[in-house]
DNA sequence: TTGAAAATGACAACATGCTGACATTAACCC
DNA sequence: GGGTTAATGTCAGCATGTTGTCATTTTCAA
């Protein structure tokens, strides 16, 4: 990663708000409250960190954090995704995976396919120099991924999908 | 929230890769790195969500998310955060924090204060106007996040900050 | 079938975030 | 102490993301 950042991170921990932030008004009652906060700004600094290590990782391959993900976000679906689609997956605008594709498609690395389901709005596709790019990319995310989890339990791993699949239920 | 996108979102599932991306190149042999994958745009997607949730909490407030989650950072730190903490906090370059932090001192949010560990890196505090923002952040924000933890066993919101927190140390 | 509501594409304006570069200061090691 | 390395502030350029808006198409229910 490049964060222009150095690596000695306060880790935030589950300090308790200080006091005379608040003078006592708002009740702490709730250490779920604190735990959740605690988890929603830990999940921020996580995105940030797991884009500029996919960024690094796919420096060579030419790609960024928006194309990767993209091109990730359509290899994961076995259904085929529209624009919108993908949209959802990422949680992000339309608008903004729209002009992405629509470089991508210009640049050779995405198709715009016929949507039987739908004659307005294509799926997208990985074309076959896409369908390449997947391939390298693999051959860097596959090690990491499987680095980054070997000392974590698979358990672990799926209680926490799981949660984080509930709260985007919630969200949603 | 509101991402521009409907939510009937396709929450594509722990799928496996589609074959004919790959023609077999590529062994599939470890689930852990499928379910880590997975989590990872989850994660993303998560993420989006999250921030959609809290520029619609606090848009009444004239908050953004960029401004929001410093003045989290702050708050929830007990010690002292200068520039490049809060980016370390929120996975950020400290160029993007800076430029925020900076609006945010002009407009009267948050000071920068004399750090006596540092003699060229000031703390960052919140004003009086900041503490007042902050303590409105927190009448939204609290009951949100009660409310959507309430059925969440603490034991799982400790796993996944465990993990979470595991993770940011790999990347850090 | 038809009319209203939702979804989508397209475009523009703006906010946010990253990188690179440079100068200055702080931290560290000898 | 002195010199090297790291951290920080600052500025500029560019990529990414959101919101708002409008026209068009799809969907769905009456």
């Amino acid at each position: 990663m490049a964060l222009s950042v150095p690596a000695n991170m306060p880790l935030c921990g589950g300090d308790q708000i200080p006091v005379r932030l608040e003078k006592r008004k708002l009740p702490v009652h709730s250490p779920k409250r604190v735990l959740f906060l605690d988890l929603v700004l830990s999940l921020f600094r996580l995105n940030g960190l797991l884009i500029a290590e996919g960024d690094a990782m796919t420096k060579q391959l030419g790609l960024t954090h928006a194309r990767w993900k993209v091109i990730g976000a359509i290899a994961l679906s076995s259904a085929g995704l529209t624009v919108p689609g993908i949209a959802r997956v990422l949680g992000q605008s339309r608008q903004a995976v729209q002009r992405i594709t629509d470089v991508m498609v210009e640049d050779g690395l995405l198709l715009y396919t016929e949507n039987p389901k739908h004659k307005r709005s294509a799926l997208v596709t990985l074309s076959e120099d896409g369908k390449e790019t997947y391939n390298m990319l693999r051959e860097v995310q596959d090690p990491w991924a499987i680095e980054n989890t070997e000392d974590i339990p698979t358990e672990e791993l799926e209680t926490t999908l799981r949660l984080v699949r509930r709260l985007i239920k919630k969200f949603n």
